[in-house]
DNA sequence: CGAAATATTCGGTAAATGCCGAATATAGAA
DNA sequence: TTCTATATTCGGCATTTACCGAATATTTCG
């Protein structure tokens, strides 16, 4: 009679499978959410060579999903003393972190944009005088003031841990 | 001497090109942001013929934008009655109930995958017996233990107006 | 500085995508 | 049901993208 057995290599590959998924739902290519993956199950640091042995993508590949992964904070680039220029890759593990450099970086620059082309619009509106322009003027304002809401919003999420975020919608219904 | 001069259409195309940028952020293409935007400043619901003449792309190219922004919660789709089949197409201008739908509908379902993997996993390294296994089933445990506690805030997020969360994030700092 | 090791960039190619216009399907009216 | 008006789907073309491997650039060490 044998022991129980589990295939530690299936399991590793089913939550791979659904990182993929999850960099496609973000707009990232599959290629990444496995590279990630790679990173994720590793124990020790990557390098380049290791990542490019390891998923069978070429190494120009794997470079430009590294240089792709940081900017999103998915992956830390460290470099190791005496190892000369190899450079050593880490995923992070802390999705909220991730999360919330997404907020801080693309989400906000787009509130930025659209919050600048709104009030450029809304220049243009008043100083206009026709009865549609009236009605667009309206039309702005209505979604200004939802994106300065959700400025507030996102200067939350952005600036409070998950635990402590969570235990305040967790008193949400008992107020 | 002239009266103070807007350039209504300016101001309209400003904050268009915006929608386009932001489209792109989010995994749509621009030219779903223009036809939106084309929505958003309509006063009157445009039929498909009304879209495709105004923003210039092919009747098809349209059609599988609106249904794309259907699915998205961006656009309803509306049929007027002695109007026949032709239908008419509104632009959602409640972003926030965008936002919600977005996470009920595709991040939820991201969640659900990911944390049946997880589930999944978690079974398979249970049963193993390696170190290596006992480290991978520490990882896993833990992005689980994350994905638990964001579902607890997307459900916060899902089931409640923005004024309501602006309100109790901006008594975050006073307690 | 020069040499060796490593990383990045770049041109090419196969695959995917966006858009168009024609063909097909479908809903509603007679 | 048949006819008409409208919507959707599909094949094709042009453009873009993802990936590769070779060429170039960069960093570190002697």
């Amino acid at each position: 009679m044998t022991e129980p057995e589990g295939d530690p290599a299936k399991g590793r590959e089913t939550v791979v499978q659904a990182m993929e998924r999850s960099a496609e739902l973000y707009g990232l290519q599959r290629s990444y959410g496995r590279l990630y993956g790679l990173l994720f199950f590793a124990d020790e640091p990557r390098s380049l060579d290791d990542l490019t042995e390891e998923s069978g993508y070429a190494k120009s590949t794997v470079s430009t999903a590294m240089s792709a992964l940081e900017r999103y904070h998915l992956v830390h680039r460290r470099s190791m003393p005496g190892e000369g220029k190899r450079a050593y890759f880490e995923g992070e593990t802390d999705f909220w972190r991730v999360f919330q450099e997404f907020l801080r970086n693309q989400v906000m620059h787009e509130v930025t944009i659209m919050s600048r082309a709104l009030a450029e619009a809304e220049t243009e509106l008043e100083a206009a005088d026709t009865e549609k322009a009236k009605r667009d003027l309206e039309k702005v304002r209505r979604l200004q003031s939802v994106y300065d809401k959700s400025e507030t919003l996102v200067d939350a999420l952005t600036s409070n841990s998950i635990d402590r975020l969570a235990d305040l919608v967790g008193r949400l219904g008992r107020e």
